[in-house]
RNA sequence: CGGGGUGUAGCGCAGCCCGGUUAGCGCGCUUCGUUCGGGACGAAGAGGUCCCCGGUUCGAAUCCGGGCACCCCGACCA
């Protein structure tokens, strides 16, 4: 392609409301304008690379048997309620003003739809469809460019088994094809385990890449390999050990005191003596949770102890249910469940709110003094505590979820009636799964990690071209000639070759325009080595430069790119 | 949805507090000339509903009210 031809906007100065460092990139290289918020459009640079992100997607996916669908991204809103999504995804589902529809953030109905049209017999089983399509979330909040669009590109394909087990080979099976196309895409990312969240189902694991970027935390130990994401990971932490003797229950009066820290230094104790109170609201009912010391609520694992939404109680629903505001609240005397946290087991001599608004009380013995008592582990993990698989030690930060793989069993299949028979005759709803990878946000994650302070660094599986040829001063006919006769020879040798032909550009702006853009190889025609028969190769990642003979020319490139 | 910020030429910004010539600067763009291996130089140009609507005023980019858009933090998030 020749660059005086082409539609490629470089900026040499950052947008203003660009922050991340791949959305910064991928204005600056002319790869992508913004529409709206949220909202991008593809210029033709970068949507050569999702072009090749895609093809590496569907060789993988066909490679496990998936066969390629394009679904419809407008949808009867009749199909969402079947299943109920239409209330689930809430105010996220764009909802069509003028007809019954909607546009689909996710394909589970619409696949389930068509399977159980079709498969029929345990004959037809498995299968495994995907597609690669634009998905439509009214996110509140864009952000970070590509990362969080209300409008994305997703590969999202769906197992349909006939038993669990399965199930299991078809997860397995996309496991598998992920880590293939992570790693031909040339990503750092690690895999977690992850929260089916209200996608339903048994199990599910999400492919990250450690960005500040992110929007999901996990925790992630280097001596064993073990990665969480937080809401369900775990730790290895000291619990509350039980004094010998309980001490009587004692009422203080604790003035102006609110925080687990003002107490500790009110009474002079150690916040592992205290224990904090949360009520939450689940359905209709109370739930008060104790926590050790400064431990924060996982909200998530909240929710899969209690099968339902969870919301923290409002400060009047406070007053109401304990007679006190928030950091006066105790067990003792609450009315309504009360579940703890398990590093909290059994323990004694605690201090823990009065329900009485400047009071607090100590000597709180668990197994005395509070009835019904439920434990769980509800903790929120922190960096630099202890791996829960080995002797190493946790670190907590951000990352990117490239993409995520869920086991549904039968949740869709059960609410839309997707049943087959199976070899003894019998009905039973099609074991599902579905596995989804955000396809902008390979682009993005990739940008993410390949740049240095001049651009983009392309590796040769993604990159949009892969040489980036320049004749520096087109206005002699001696380059022009040169440079015109390499473009012919490389293309015809079947590289895909960005031609910097610009007549005016000068060379200073050529150089920092092929750096920015990042390709590979980058060959050099100037006058001086010209005159010596010679061009200049210089590698985008390293920055070496080579000299290299005319006809040579050929053989240090396939050397380079094969 | 809460908090903060921004909106002036294609891009980056100044001007606004304290209203008053013809709204300015850098980059980019057009034409001509000189340059030509790390974002050149000179000359001449083109390009604006100063986000929108309303108000105050003799006069509004500037003051007041309302709205919209975008960015950031948070809440939320298969």
């Amino acid at each position: 392609m020749r660059l005086s031809k082409s539609f490629v906007p470089t900026l040499k100065e950052v947008p203003n409301d660009a922050i991340v460092k791949s959305h910064i990139l991928m204005l600056r290289s002319g790869m992508v304008r913004m529409l709206s918020a949220g909202i991008y459009s593809f210029l033709p640079l970068g949507y050569k690379v999702i072009k090749k992100i895609s093809q590496i997607i569907r060789e993988e996916m066909d490679a496990i048997g998936g066969q390629e669908f394009h679904l419809p991204a407008l949808n009867p809103r009749e199909i969402w309620e079947e299943t109920n999504r239409v209330e689930a995804f809430g105010d996220i589902l764009f909802q069509i003003k003028n007809r019954d529809y909607v546009l689909a953030p996710t394909h589970e109905e619409i696949m389930t739809y068509h399977a159980r049209n079709v498969l029929k017999s345990y004959k037809d089983l498995p299968q495994t469809w995907y597609q690669i399509q634009t998905k439509f979330r009214n996110e509140a909040r864009p952000r970070s460019g590509i990362i969080r669009g209300r409008q994305f590109l997703m590969k999202d394909s769906y197992s349909f088994d006939a038993t669990p087990e399965d199930l299991d080979k078809s997860y397995e099976q996309h496991y598998e094809a992920y880590r293939k196309i992570f790693d031909r895409c040339g990503l750092k990312y690690f895999i977690v385990g992850a929260s089916s969240g209200a996608m339903g189902g048994s199990g599910s694991q999400e492919f990250m890449v450690k960005s500040d970027a992110g929007e999901d935390t996990v925790a992630y130990c280097e001596t064993s390999g073990y990665a969480a994401n937080v809401e369900v990971a775990t730790s290895r932490v000291q619990a509350k050990v039980r004094d010998a003797k309980s001490e009587e229950v004692k009422e203080i009066s604790t003035p102006n005191v609110k925080s687990i820290d003002e107490l500790c230094e009110f009474l002079k104790i150690d916040e592992t003596q205290c224990a904090k109170s949360r009520v939450y609201i689940c359905g209709d009912s109370p739930v008060l949770i104790l926590m050790l010391g400064n431990d924060e609520v996982n909200e998530t694992k909240l929710e899969k102890v209690l099968g339902g939404a969870i919301r923290p109680a409002h400060i009047e629903e406070l007053k109401e249910l304990t007679g006190a505001d928030a950091g006066s609240i105790g067990p003792i005397g609450f009315k309504g469940r009360i579940i703890v946290d398990n590093r909290l087991k059994d323990a004694n001599n605690l201090y823990s709110g009065a329900n009485k608004n400047d009071y607090h009380l100590g000597g709180i013995d668990l197994t005395r003094d509070v009835k019904d008592i439920e434990y769980a582990d509800l903790r929120i993990v922190k960096s630099g505590e202890g791996c829960p698989i080995s002797d190493g030690t946790l670190e907590v930060f951000s990352a990117i979820e490239l993409g995520h793989i869920f086991k549904l069993g039968t949740k869709y299949s059960q609410a839309m009636g997707a049943m087959f028979l199976d070899e003894s005759g019998k009905e039973n709803p099609i074991i599902m799964g579905s596995y989804g990878i955000g396809v902008d946000r390979v682009l993005a994650c990739y940008l993410e990690q390949h740049n240095d302070e001049k651009g983009i660094i392309w590796e040769k599986a993604l990159a949009p071209y892969q040489i980036h040829l320049m004749g520096l001063n087109m206005r002699k006919q001696e380059i022009v000639d040169a440079s015109e006769k390499i473009y012919g020879q490389l293309s015809v040798a079947g590289y895909d070759v960005l031609f910097d032909d610009r007549p005016d550009a000068q060379a200073g702006f050529k150089f920092n325009d092929a750096d920015l853009l990042g390709m590979p190889v980058q060959v050099i025609v100037g006058d001086r080595k010209l005159k010596e028969n010679k061009v200049e190769v210089k590698l985008r990642a390293t920055g070496e430069r080579f000299d290299i003979e005319l006809n040579n020319l050929l053989t240090k490139v396939k050397e380079r790119l094969g």
